[in-house]
DNA sequence: TTAAAAATGTAGCGCAGGCTACAAATTCAT
DNA sequence: ATGAATTTGTAGCCTGCGCTACATTTTTAA
């Protein structure tokens, strides 16, 4: 039997213990990508055709409709979106703002892609993953290196 | 009651379905820039540290050392990685052949992101998101782009 | 008007990535 | 060499995002 406890066992060296990166929450992140997905086909899709319906939104991601519904109703539990039984479905006021957002940042992906010589088409399916991922301060260094190649073309 | 059955019911007029824009299979999408993210890190590992523990791993990614134990479990199914009980892990040959290629786009990305004037640490934040989603031509442009840079420094 | 088609809803399954709690093995300082 | 600290493993839980199958409601063409 232990003849002296150590109650205050001093601490071990120990392997350096790198430094990680990020706290990466890849989860949450992955979450919060989709739900901006979201708001902005739905946006889109009460733009162009007034309504936005579970199976058009289904279509444009090439999922079932039962993985939209799940899902719009996790976005609804956010307040990102309303929706009532068989009715189409709408944003709140904080899910349009952020539908707008989304929108912004997407704009200013495809077109720096595209001022790089990226052919549009790539550009637009290139620009849905990059523009989860581009920073406040990545997102500006885009817009300016926008801004002098339109100032070097006049 | 219905007169003529209709056997063939002509096809009635739909809404026009919009074409998604792509595939997305978020899912698998999802695990794959997973299994990038631990190759890199893995081989960065045995580089600096002579061996790659599954408690380095958690601490990089920031997550418990449950998580990467499983996750190194479906690396492991999926043929790129090896372990033994209590033992370090190790990349087979496609698990290296993939950390490469994920090291390689890292750095353009980062590199790129620099030459436009993103601050270093922001850079290597973000190219973490952003190098799951450059296509092949974007990472081109890329390259040229960072070309162009360099002859123009000269 | 009404029956078929289309859209939506619901039940239930699988997998992946998180976690806590606890057990077992390994490492390491004394 | 031995006991504590560290690391690894395992069990079991939750949530999110896929799916199929089937029920219900709405829409629409005849």
């Amino acid at each position: 039997m232990p003849p002296t406890p150590a109650k205050t066992a001093k601490p071990r060296k120990r392997r350096p213990a790198l430094p990680h990166r990020h706290p990466r929450r890849t989860r949450e992140e992955h979450s919060q990508e989709i739900a901006q997905d979201y708001v902005e086909i739905i946006a889109e899709l009460i733009a162009s055709t007034g309504e936005a319906r579970v199976i058009d939104i289904a279509r444009r991601l090439g999922v079932t409709h039962v993985t939209v519904a799940r899902t719009i109703q996790r976005l609804q539990r956010e307040g990102l979106v309303t929706s009532l039984p068989y009715r189409s479905i709408f944003l709140t006021a904080s899910g349009s703002k952020l539908s707008e957002e989304s929108r912004t940042r997407h704009e200013i992906v495809v077109e720096f892609l595209g001022s790089l010589g990226v052919p549009t088409l790539v550009a637009q399916s290139d620009a849905e993953g990059i523009e989860h991922h581009v920073s406040a301060e990545t997102l500006q260094a885009f817009v300016k290196h926008l801004r002098r190649k339109k100032r070097h073309r006049k």
